[in-house]
RNA sequence: GUGGUUGUAGCUCAGUUGGUUAGAGCGCCGGAUUGUGGUUCCGGAGGUCGCCGGUUCGAGACCGGUCUUCCACCCCA
């Protein structure tokens, strides 16, 4: 066999030790609040029938999903025709599953297909990896996790306050505190699409308007007028965005069209928000807040970093018929993501990881001869069961080597049997921050270390 | 998918208009130090210059392709 130099698909990555402990502590954050607000967790394939994705995610979303190809001969049913028709057509007959594209819609697949054990309104939370074939830049993966909590199966507003919540509880628990919570509403975005006389051209507007951070307004003004708006219908549009008070700015949107109880509901969330003075709840109306996906049809959530350059760490909104497209009508929906990779990225940019998170050791225990290391079997059995991370120096070696070990891998104390040790029956326990050490019995050695861990 | 950009030791990078045996710092290994890590000193290992092909007497350097990196579109977590 011809050896090959090992690669990795673009986009991907491995996890190291280090890496991975950042990682899981981003994750155990997300998933306890997830817990702590009630949702249960599933998991879902990582591939799905090409059925079930396709459709779902605009024409762009389609042509970034990854597809398997048929196992076998998986050219046997297709000619020359097919062939010829291109590799769109082709696809059809050469690959019937692909790897998901994000958690929401293998939910909707999964609550239509498990309708009858689901008792609704049904919370869910899902962390895994999605795969997307883009070209991968900063903060942009081929493969990354989705962290999703969704409501499925109840109309209710309190749902939107609650993931909202839900939100500023993991960025307080992170102490990630540059960012902001940007909220729109579909209906807003039509109304401004109607009134700008744009109604037909609803998706690409919105598009336009998404934009305005980015481009600046008098090149998204051009585009605008390029596609039909008069200087009337822009001006307006622009003085509602440099509108900077909320309630005028809802009282312009019922003139121009957005039905009352639209407005009393934003109304309301923002009310109830207000309630919760005891949090710093971040959240803003930005009306140029667009979002791709397009089975949302109520209000829409957007994560952004503000002292970061980096696409949003999170997003959401209320879908009203998601199931629909599988046979399972009305059922309403709202749901948020975490985007683990990028809330990472930006912990480390901002260097918020705490300085020891939890090692993968509280003690290691150091030793000068075989008689000591065998003593030490019993040793660190005991600490162990205690619950104590232990690890036993596993053959005999300088005790410099030891210790360097011990500083390298950053455990927080030592354990050093010698022949001292043994006679005496209590044991050198070593700060390796402070080199501070001590000669202990094997209690007090457990309860030092158990303190120490908790901390 | 379109346009650009990047690649030299484990890491960060030097390397003149193409010219002997490709360098540095950090890291790594060993020793100074046979019961004590982080400092210091001494010594050592480590490179098919991303990969494939071409031009040339001669390529790390020039050309083509490819992979990878990052960036701008597109879109998005």
């Amino acid at each position: 066999m011809s050896k090959t130099k090992p690669s990795l698909p673009r986009g991907t990555r491995d996890f190291g030790p280090k890496v991975m402990s950042k990682r899981s502590f981003i994750i155990d954050i997300i998933r306890k609040n997830f817990i702590k607000y009630g949702f249960a967790q599933i998991e879902t394939p990582a591939m799905e029938n090409l059925s079930v994705l396709t459709g779902k995610y605009g024409d762009e979303g389609d042509q970034l999903l990854y597809k398997i190809l048929n196992s076998g001969d998986f050219l046997s049913k297709t000619s020359k025709e097919d062939i010829e028709k291109g590799s769109r057509h082709l696809m059809t007959g050469i690959s019937e599953k692909g790897l998901r594209y994000d958690l929401t819609v293998p939910f909707a697949r999964y609550v239509v297909m498990n309708q009858n054990e689901i008792t609704f309104p049904f919370k869910r939370f899902q962390i895994q990896p999605v795969w997307r074939a883009d070209r991968p830049q900063k903060g942009r993966y081929r493969e990354f996790y989705q962290c999703d909590a969704d409501i499925v199966g109840s109309k209710g507003l309190w749902n939107e306050i609650e993931l909202t919540l839900l939100f500023t509880d993991v960025f307080c628990d992170l102490k990630l505190e540059d960012y902001i919570i940007k909220i729109n509403h579909r209906a807003l975005l039509f109304s401004l699409a109607e009134s700008t006389g744009l109604k037909e051209q609803i998706i690409p507007f919105c598009a336009e308007i998404d934009k305005i951070d980015k481009m600046g307004e008098d090149k998204v003004a051009e585009n605008i007028k390029a596609m039909g708006a008069n200087d009337r219908q822009i001006n307006e549009l622009l003085s509602l965005f440099h509108e900077n008070n909320k309630e005028i700015i809802l009282e312009r949107l019922i003139n121009i069209g957005v039905s009352k109880k639209v407005i009393s509901a934003i109304n309301s969330y923002f009310d109830a928000l207000a309630v919760h003075s005891n949090k710093k709840i971040k959240v803003a109306l930005d009306l140029s807040l667009a979002r791709g996906l397009s089975y949302y049809t109520g209000m829409i959530f957007e994560v952004k970093p503000t002292s970061v350059s980096m696409g949003s760490i999170g997003g959401g909104g209320r879908y009203d018929d998601l199931t629909g497209v599988f046979g399972l009508k009305g059922i309403s929906g709202v749901g948020i993501s975490f985007g683990l990779d990028r809330i990472y990225d930006v912990m480390q940019e901002l260097k918020l990881f705490p300085q020891k998170i939890a090692g993968r050791l509280d003690v290691l225990i150091v030793h000068f001869s075989e008689e000591n290391l065998k003593h030490a079997y019993g040793i660190v059995s005991g600490l162990r069961d205690k619950g104590i991370k232990a690890e036993l120096y596993p053959e005999t070696a300088k005790i410099k080597k030891q210790f360097d070990y011990s500083d390298k891998i950053g455990v927080p104390y030592t354990l050093i049997v010698g022949d001292n040790e043994m006679a005496s029956g209590r044991y050198m326990l070593r700060d390796m921050q402070t080199g501070d050490q001590k000669p202990l019995k094997m209690d007090e050695i457990i309860h030092r270390l158990k303190q120490n861990g908790e901390r």
